[in-house]
DNA sequence: ATTTGCCTATCTACCAGAAGGTAGGTAATT
DNA sequence: AATTACCTACCTTCTGGTAGATAGGCAAAT
């Protein structure tokens, strides 16, 4: 893999583990071990790494939206929720989650591009769940952006709080999510 | 107003618009005109700081729970709710999930304390949920416990996720919690 | 075939400011 | 006399960031 993409994938691990204001150009210079100077030669300023971060989960989002593009809702639904039990079993929080709380400390141009991830997921969970109350895969009496948003913040709160609570509150609250959809 | 206490209500309100990475004792001695030395004089160590803030939560926590002891859990579960709605106006997030969300920058005396917050809150709205469902004023057919968790995600992470979608978000989630319990 | 010159990817060395924190002093209050 | 609530002055480490050097690779011009 190349410097660059390694720069990227150790600053989105990190702002999955320590949050955007936890980390420095010295954590991921030290671990590739790499200058400082190395870092600012690809990102000029932090905020570039970080938009470049939001790009590359962005472009991940879209591979994975391709890929189930033509499974039936359940699958898609299933695909959208796998990506927070992988980053459960990292002991990580989603990076919308982390980025989203510091909101206020990010330039503009961070904060459009996290904005963009963020109508996309809501976009995708939202098409999921039309295209199953259509079809009769799914089964709820409210709005599906709204539902959406119940499931994306479910989802996005238990990774930061399930750490803090019982250890299987997280798979359950995966698995109700799921039982309460069926018809 | 005391100093001590003017530092732990800036501190409570930097962690929910900044984040506890995002501030420094700096930004306190600032607005309050006084020097960093004297938030060291009350609190050594940023740590010790943020133990006080989580425990003055803990506090307004408990006096909230105690106002509406004797009330219906529909009035306590508007209560509960009132305190998203209030972070939502000043256009912040909630302590719990700015905290949680740099969890692994905490230290095990601040971790600690938080676990005691988050597991007085889930307490709280279990209790008030299985109240409701003996009394006929709610009705739901998963645990109150799991229905509690799925609650509070849905208010944490809204107040992070809102912000970047539409406006009007954060108040239709709160309205579907409230119809969504309805028998 | 060799020179010239540019591009890439790194380095060394440096900077100003901010971070959290400490030591010791002082003036007012109890 | 002791305590409280500040202050000045200072320290070390880290922060994001910049300037300029270097060494290798490629490619066109001589």
């Amino acid at each position: 893999m190349s410097t660059k993409s390694e720069i990227i994938r150790l600053g989105d691990a990190f702002i999955k583990e320590k949050g955007f204001n936890g980390f420095s150009f010295s954590d991921i210079s030290k671990k590739l071990g790499i200058k400082n100077a190395s870092i600012h030669y690809y990102f000029p300023t932090k905020s570039d790494l970080g938009v470049a971060i939001i790009n590359d989960e962005l472009d991940r989002l879209h591979n994975a939206i391709n890929e189930v593009n033509d499974k039936d809702p359940d699958e898609q639904l299933r695909k959208f929720l796998s990506i927070y039990i992988s980053i459960k079993d990292q002991n990580n929080i989603c990076i919308v989650g982390s980025l989203a709380s510091d909101l206020s400390t990010l330039d503009e141009y961070m904060a459009a591009h996290l904005k963009i991830l963020v109508t996309t997921i809501l976009n995708w969970v939202t098409a999921i769940l039309q295209n199953g109350l259509n079809k009769g895969t799914f089964k709820f009496e409210i709005a599906p952006r709204t539902k959406a948003l119940l499931i994306i913040t479910n989802m996005l709160a238990s990774l930061q709080l399930t750490r803090l609570t019982a250890p299987e509150d997280f798979e359950t609250i995966h698995n109700t999510i799921l039982k309460e959809l069926k018809p």
